[in-house]
DNA sequence: TTCAGGGTGTGTAGATAGAT
DNA sequence: ATCTATCTACACACCCTGAA
């Protein structure tokens, strides 16, 4: 109110100094009180002391029998030097000396309590550096446990964790060593080397591990054996000494030099690598040897050729989703709602239009057609950004680097995945981490009729999303077509919320 | 019309993580 | 150690585009 222009520490700075001018340095009271009680206030009293009290305090509190004394004014003023006013003259001189020796005596005290505070601070300061070093001590120790517990693991996971990706240069070496010691033509592809070894699965007579074909030794594993098996370990023991051998051979050639990276060229490195690939082609082989087990490695092929491709579509929609944002801008999260396994036109085919196995896999997957359009309709929206944006050829100058597209006149509609590529369970099945669909995903209808499927709340701009992509986000051709299957929608959603 | 270059869709081997 | 599902990297065939 009173210093209504500055701010309130400014404010609190006036008070104080004001109460340190009236009780403390004219009458020295509480000095000792602040000093020894309180570090923070005496820290603000000792400050407002050093500034401001000497210019203050001691002009109006000692300047006017200062001045007397020492003015020659005084003397000269004065009309006759008799013994009263000599008396009086003595009386003020002991005054003021009597004064000064007061006050120097406080100053004294003051002097105290700011060492004995000084040396205060120096306790607590110790304290401080003591406390910091137990802590670095602390997280020194954390530290070399944690590296003590990571060696463990790595220890633990190196031997039966696969590790052909950190050495990839080591990788076809291996690889082709092996091969050259099982006799198999180098030229040869991978189904043919497949039907190689399983014409070769009987076992040799006597326990040998090899035979000898046109003075070649041919090695003869058992894949159908645990990897222990002593065939089995010889056969890998003999991997790794070849690679080893050439390896060192040549290190040691002037003329030539290493293939392989430090990290690589280590016996339990090689080894281990050698016992995964061991394990891959071993299973690969009993497969194909076993009717019921080509089947099911057929089966699974299939699988991969189909999630291979989801994937794909997935993967490009993914990339749509920035220029999504930028369109609707509410819509948070679309990301998240980009799943490999939810997505596919599939869910819109029509019954009739299926093979029998697509059929089969709907029945499984047990996701009608009608039950999941709106989605759908959202993930057409990122297909015909994609085509959109492929389309562009990227020409807005910020893009970086220039892609060199063709020009598509007319983007194709069948950007999703094909009804052959489904997969043949519901989308939250056979995951570590279920994917579980946003209720606004699903149609109301068919939820009430799945009581079952769990959902999650959130999304809520997918709830009518639909008709405003419908007024001018896309090109004529996307637009006539997201009309179609808007139009489409409408039909399967009964509760008519999406219009 | 031909053809090189490159986009697109698809298939495959193998890697990886987690469960058993 | 083994099995399973998921994922990555790469290869290849097809076909469109645009220049010669």
């Amino acid at each position: 109110m009173s210093l209504p222009n500055l701010p309130f520490a400014e404010q609190g700075v006036h008070s104080q100094l004001h109460h340190s001018q009236s009780a403390s340095l004219l009458f020295g009271e509480g000095r000792t009180q602040h000093g020894s009680t309180n570090e923070l206030a005496s820290r603000a009293h000792s400050v407002a002391l050093h500034h401001h009290a000497p210019i203050v305090d001691y002009s109006q509190g000692y300047s006017p029998h200062m001045h007397q004394a020492h003015s020659p004014l005084a003397f000269h003023n004065t009309p006759l030097c008799n013994e009263t006013s000599i008396q009086a003259s003595l009386q003020t001189v002991q005054n003021t000396l009597q004064l000064l020796v007061n006050e120097v005596q406080k100053m004294g005290v003051r002097i105290t309590d700011l060492e004995l505070a000084n040396q205060k601070h120096l306790a607590d300061q110790q304290v401080l550096t003591d406390h910091i070093k137990t802590t670095e001590e602390g997280v020194q120790k954390i530290q070399e446990d944690l590296s003590v517990v990571s060696d463990k693991t790595n220890k633990t996971t190196g031997a039966t964790k696969n590790i052909s990706n950190q050495h990839l240069l080591l990788k076809p070496i291996v690889h082709t060593i092996f091969y050259d010691l099982l006799g198999v033509e180098k030229t040869l592809g991978h189904e043919d080397r497949m039907k190689y070894l399983v014409e070769r699965l009987e076992p040799l007579p006597n326990d040998a591990a090899i035979e000898t074909v046109d003075g070649t030794d041919i090695w003869r594993p058992l894949w159908s054996e645990n990897i222990k098996h002593k065939i089995n370990a010889k056969f890998i023991q003999k991997v790794v000494d070849c690679v080893w051998a050439n390896e060192t051979a040549n290190r040691n050639n002037p003329g030539r030099k290493a293939e392989m990276s430090n990290e690589d060229y280590d016996h339990k490195v090689i080894e281990t690598m050698t016992k995964s690939y061991w394990r891959n082609i071993a299973s690969q082989v009993t497969s194909q040897a076993d009717g019921a087990g080509l089947v099911k490695l057929r089966g699974k092929q299939a699988d991969k050729r189909r999630w291979a491709r989801r994937a794909h579509v997935a993967n490009t929609r993914h990339e749509a989703v920035p220029e999504f944002h930028k369109r609707f801008p509410d819509a948070e999260g679309a990301m998240v709602l980009v799943d490999t396994n939810f997505g596919s036109d599939y869910m819109t085919f029509k019954d009739d239009k299926l093979s029998e196995d697509s059929k089969r896999r709907r029945k499984e997957q047990d996701v009608p057609a009608s039950g999941w359009k709106r989605y759908v309709a959202f993930l057409r929206m990122l297909d015909l950004i994609n085509k959109g944006l492929r389309v562009a050829g990227e020409t807005s100058g910020d893009e970086e680097p220039p892609i060199k597209c063709r020009k598509m006149d007319t983007p194709t509609k069948g950007f999703d995945v094909q009804a052959s590529k489904m997969a043949d369970k519901s989308p939250g099945l056979g995951k570590a981490k279920p994917s579980v669909p946003y209720k606004t995903m699903v149609n109301p209808v068919w939820l009430a009729v799945h009581p079952s499927e769990e959902v999650m709340t959130g999304m809520e701009w997918l709830q009518g999303l639909y008709s405003r992509a419908k007024k001018g986000d896309f090109t004529v051709h996307d637009t006539a077509y997201l009309e179609e299957l808007a139009a489409e929608l409408a039909d399967g959603d009964e509760s008519g919320d999406d219009s």
